[in-house]
DNA sequence: GTAAGTGCAAACGGTTTGCAGCCTC
DNA sequence: GAGGCTGCAAACCGTTTGCACTTAC
């Protein structure tokens, strides 16, 4: 047991293009928007492929994820640390921010009410610098 | 013009007993969940009106929704002033809090970072006393 | 060569909508 | 009795999955 081989992981052509593309972004997009975007540039790959891409860097902590209001999921490359974000509705940039003292805050909350386990999902929206100048 | 009829909306038996339900609750509920819970305690009532229903609510200020992370949308009867929730992931209780701190906090950030008209969104989850015993 | 990865299309699950009939005001 | 409301079923839309095929290693 333990053999040498973990990276069970291969380097496919859709593979890169989406962790490629997704790098480029800089701001959070829909896989929709993503696969749109790929096929735009002419390189071919299915829906399923793209989900099952984002998932996995979902779940290896290369991409956070957010689900909007309406339950469509957007992704985002980013680092793999508990932080929220800054985002522009308009456009889709997004600011990295943590704040020390909320997540103090929550977890003060929380403890008051006699909840344990505490978790929080928090983020904020507005329209960024550029967009409002483009209005 | 300004005629005395504003009131375009009708006490159904449907709509009382959603409403009833929602009131009884005390957490925050799936549509479907709630549809279940009617069918039930033998109330006959579509899906669609449920939907339809719940979204009158929370256009009005009735009710608060909150988008579960699998997408599916949860709905809890409160006051309609801006605050949040502390919830419990096990039985959905939810305790409205709010915090002046963190709205100012919030504000401060986005500003910082040229952002206007802000917005944000947070829920804090956790397990309650009550589930906490209950393991 | 083997098993991970892919594409397609069908299935899914929550939600919305079109429309004929019902029932409140 | 007019128009909001309801029920049903079909449509939607984002996402997941089964399966045969391809391809990286």
């Amino acid at each position: 047991m333990t053999s040498t081989s973990h990276p069970r992981q291969r380097t496919t052509r859709q593979r890169v293009a989406v962790s490629t593309l997704l790098a480029e972004a800089g701001g959070f997009r829909s896989a929709q928007d993503l696969h749109d975007a790929l096929r735009a540039r002419g390189v071919s790959v299915g829906m399923a492929t793209v989900y099952r891409n984002l998932g996995l860097m979902a779940e290896l902590g290369e991409v956070d994820t957010l689900v909007r209001e309406d339950g469509e999921t957007l992704y985002r490359r980013c680092s793999d640390v508990h932080h929220h974000h800054l985002i522009c509705r308009q456009c889709g940039r997004a600011v990295e921010i943590d704040g020390p003292a909320l997540e103090q805050w929550a977890i003060a909350v929380a403890t008051e009410h006699g909840f344990s386990d505490v978790t929080h999902q928090l983020e904020l929206f507005g329209r960024c610098a550029t967009c409002q100048v483009a209005d």
